[in-house]
DNA sequence: TGCCTGACAAATA
DNA sequence: GTATTTGCCAGGC
């Protein structure tokens, strides 16, 4: 199979995810050193055959799971982020420290931790 | 080699 | 609040 760096590098911000805690895929490719790549980060984690993995801790950029509301990952993932003290409600992640674009403080506190390569915000 | 698709993000209407 | 459009990266055909 084809692990790429890029892979490797996006599970290993995803394993950092503090239990109890909600990313989303934008935030997560961006500290992995993908400013664009939300989208590979949610082909990652399709691809991820790592349980430890805690991908369920990754959720879209709005707070919503990213996955169909009735599928079994859906449903897998609401029960472990429920198990870690997490609110789901009708697939809306409530989250006490959601780490929302736009709050600096948390963003600033993973910067100091895992040291990115982010030093401005992006444009677009 | 080139186009399409995907567990997405952000801006706009 | 939802629907649409554009951009990014990697994989499949």
């Amino acid at each position: 199979m084809t692990m790429t760096t890029s892979a490797a590098a996006i599970l290993a911000v995803v394993r950092r995810i503090p239990a109890g805690e909600t990313r989303g895929y934008g935030e997560v490719a961006r500290l992995a050193g993908f400013p664009r790549g939300a989208r590979l980060a949610a082909r990652v984690l399709a691809e991820n055959d790592d349980p430890d993995l805690p991908w369920h801790r990754v959720l879209r950029s709005d707070g919503r799971i990213a996955l169909p509301a009735g599928s079994a990952g859906f449903d897998e993932q609401v029960a472990r982020l429920r198990a870690e003290g997490v609110i789901v409600e009708g697939g809306r992640v409530r989250a006490a420290r959601r780490t929302r674009a736009g709050s600096l403080d948390s963003e600033r506190l993973d910067a100091l931790l895992w040291a990115p390569p982010v030093a401005s915000r992006r444009k677009r």
